[in-house]
DNA sequence: AGCATATAGTTGAGATTCTCAACAGTTGAG
DNA sequence: CTCAACTGTTGAGAATCTCAACTATATGCT
């Protein structure tokens, strides 16, 4: 058996990077009033889509995906919206208010992880190389 | 303005491995018959700890705290043991049980973020000494 | 067409997670 | 001794999540 194990330690490493990034990204959403799931959500709705893309995105259950958007429709950043072509789909779309919000979410969560990740630029291509890899599967 | 956002592409990517590294967990929590963050709360458990740490681990409420331990209990993972030392603070200790739920935890955990992050040994051991610069602040 | 099957989203029940404020008991410093 | 700080619990309430059942709609097959 090999005296070192390196896959557990690489595990660790990810699972600690991990932590910090979902602390963060928990902070910010409650600095702008969103609960986790729903500021996880507004991150993804980049233009509409149907509930049942977003219950995929999250890999959640689609019964999930309803509580989800009536918060964000309560607090006006989403609207419902049928499908012209399927009369059982529901395009969720951004309003005004979503659209900022948005928009200040993704700035906030990018300026805390560039915080971070803050490599020089050489060491940053290369984990951008070696995740796209890991991604690429 | 810089054409090429390569923070923002970064920031996406470890978002991604993220979610797929959450989702594989959750996965096998769920096949071991726990709750995500009972599961979570079982990996740091490697030796006996007050419930504080625990909050400080999981960066949450003590009040959290006693629910999940409350959830881990039931199941007969854990048991509360005064400390000797000062009567305000219970040690969290595994049961029989608890420490082969733990190690089945870890195994499967393991095996499966191995499986994700299957690279050439120089790769990996690139991504471990980037990640620990990451980590190191 | 008619009919079976699959899909999108909702609802209700129930467990779990999480935060906040208030609290009891304990500790430790001045 | 007294006061401030700390540990864990409780209660209230919001949010998340899974599961089963259901409605309405779409699609494929004959």
């Amino acid at each position: 058996m090999d005296a070192d194990n390196h896959v557990e330690d690489l595990v660790n490493l990810v699972f600690e990077v991990t932590g910090r990034l979902r602390n963060g990204f928990n902070a910010t959403a409650s600095e702008l009033g969103l609960p986790p799931a729903q500021a996880l959500a507004l991150t993804r709705l980049d233009a509409p889509a149907p509930m049942r893309d977003l219950a995929e995105w999250l890999s959640c259950d689609a019964s999930n995906v309803t509580g989800i958007v009536d918060g964000l429709e309560q607090r006006g950043l989403v609207t419902r919206e049928p499908s012209p072509t399927d009369r059982r789909v529901k395009f969720l779309v951004l309003t005004k208010a979503g659209e900022r919000k948005r928009a200040e979410l993704n700035t906030l969560t990018t300026t805390k992880a560039t915080q971070l990740f803050k490599l020089p630029a050489g060491e940053q291509k290369q984990l951008r190389e070696l995740l796209t890899k890991v991604l690429a599967e």
